[in-house]
DNA sequence: ATGAAAGCGCTAACAT
DNA sequence: ATGTTAGCGCTTTCAT
């Protein structure tokens, strides 16, 4: 192993630019009101370009008294494809403010997340959920200058639109009565209630009955159930939570002899790559994250600038995408 | 929103405390080859619980340093469910050693690795694959004393031996020409390498044919296409790279009028839940990380230890597991 | 057994 | 327009 050289600090490259350290701080940090010359600017930029020197982060932090670095908090939940391309999005938004995302996966054994927020000297923590006050307090006392969300998000309502449009398709379908499939793992449930609501209110505003819920793990009997009592309550279209519970329900389906959308009709969520390989493919909903992740880093990056920033406005278009089955 | 109140410094537990700033460094540190009385270690520690201390992370890293932070690089894939238990056995395992993991996803858009390690201090990098020399020294130069892995890793071949069991499993079923779904996602292609290479090995083992490796994405005609072939060219069973793929397969068997495992046999990988749902339910060779992770584990503290570690002995038993249909 | 003091690399007043 | 200086909160020698 070649000892790597030490790492050049900003008196390396002052040194180097013929200039003192504050000087390259003030043009390294582009400090706004200061009459920094072309020439002399230049002269630091090339030094600092030539030792390749990168600020020390935690030097920086320590000195600011803040740091750059975003913690998003991804609770305990099966993380598929939708959430990991919200999670790029958001870092790439943050990166544009100059804001490093990190990710601390929930599970529970790992460490606690004011702990981690200590650790990386996180200067804000984004959830997926609101966080209870408790955890807001952790967070803040593990020195995170803003969290958020800290309220139910009426500003970014993810969920809810997914099963109204779920339901609102199957009632243009002719379907009166609905079931809902809820997922069995426990770190879906806060994201399941806001879908099925949804589902609830579409049900509601056509003068139907509510649907009729019923949890469906990934499993074959669970689906048969489900559809068994579904069944015996004439229900004849069904909201899935998601793609793969969709694919139980169909799998239950199966064992009962039923066909869809024949029998029975489906509807999944998230539009998954799996869901189309089903017979028929699934009819999907899903929804486009771009919005949400650019009002999620716009609040972030403004709640760090201290702007106590007013409702923007709800003219909410949160871009739902229904996906037919052939 | 309420004026958070300071953060306490150590300094303030000092004070509480009734020693110097000095002792609570000790005792909190525990650090060896110190002899505090048991009465003022209690103090120290006691003044500390009451005021909720918690040491500021980039001062202590500014002062060792070194960062207790490992960054966890997650290259662009589809994350699944064996991917995020990987990240949340790898966090826990490294709790134990008072580090913290935190993860950064590779997203196209986001922030370069080099730049996330060092916004974030990460004193260690763990990659999923071997790093290329580039970026090791990139990781180097941004700050991380440790990149992991930067070989191939011969430490612990995650992936080999689950295509040597499937092809295993189906030759010992009778089947002498074998077929491999690769999955069409760049980023799995690594992955789908070992794991082939695996089940070419099975079959040189046994004196058959390597198999006829076919690239299948998820859709409908693609699967179909690949059983044509495979069809064609006298393939009875197929190893799909995961499940997802051997989904696509089933589906393009069920497109030509074909039933598994009677007119030919699939098995998937990674056994995950959805693959149950499939008619027959798809038989799958999965993983447990568990021992890989703890390796991985043990690599990081050892390197941060400044330790080379000799190759601790190769008695792997990767601990694979099969599942059955039925 | 404990404390004083010197930094770690940087930012930000405050000079000049 | 640039430099001087004083910390940020902690670790760590070196005294005591």
């Amino acid at each position: 192993m070649t000892r790597p050289a030490k790492r050049p600090t900003s008196s390396d490259v002052a040194r180097a630019a013929g200039v003192s350290q504050t000087t390259v701080s003030f043009v390294l940090n582009n400090r706004p009101g200061q009459t920094i010359p072309e020439e002399t600017r230049r002269r630091v930029l090339e030094a600092a370009r030539q030792l390749d020197y990168r600020p020390h982060a935690s030097a920086r932090a320590l000195a600011a008294g803040r740091s750059d670095i975003v913690l998003l908090a991804v609770p305990d939940l099966p993380i598929g494809q939708g959430i990991s391309s919200f999670i790029e999005g958001l870092a790439s938004a943050l990166a544009e403010h100059n804001l490093n995302l990190v990710t601390h996966l929930a599970g529970a054994h790992g460490r606690s997340l004011p702990d981690v927020c200590a650790a990386v000297s996180a200067s804000a923590v984004v959830g997926f959920g609101a966080f209870d006050a408790d955890t807001v307090q952790a967070l803040h006392r593990a020195g995170a200058d803003v969290v958020l969300p800290t309220l139910p998000d009426r500003d970014a309502p993810m969920m809810e639109p997914v099963g109204r449009l779920q339901a609102e398709h199957l009632i243009a379908h002719g379907h009166r009565r609905l079931g809902y499939a809820l997922p069995a793992h426990p770190g879906l449930f806060p994201m399941a209630e806001e879908r099925l609501q949804g589902a609830v209110a579409a049900c509601a505003d056509a003068g139907a009955e509510p649907p009729l819920a019923l949890t469906v793990s990934l499993d074959l009997d669970s689906g048969a159930q489900a559809v068994g009592r579904w069944r015996e309550n004439g229900v004849t279209a069904v909201c899935a939570f998601n793609d793969e519970t969709a694919m139980a329900v169909l799998a239950g389906m199966r064992a009962h002899g039923l066909a869809a959308p024949g029998d029975m009709a489906v509807i999944g969520a998230d539009d998954i790559a799996a869901a189309r390989l089903t017979a028929p493919p699934l009819t999907s909903v899903s929804f486009d994250l771009r919005q949400v992740v650019e009002r999620r880093a716009a609040a972030v990056v403004a709640a760090l600038a201290g702007e106590r920033r007013a409702d923007p406005g709800s003219d909410i278009d949160p871009r739902i995408v229904l996906r037919e089955s052939t």
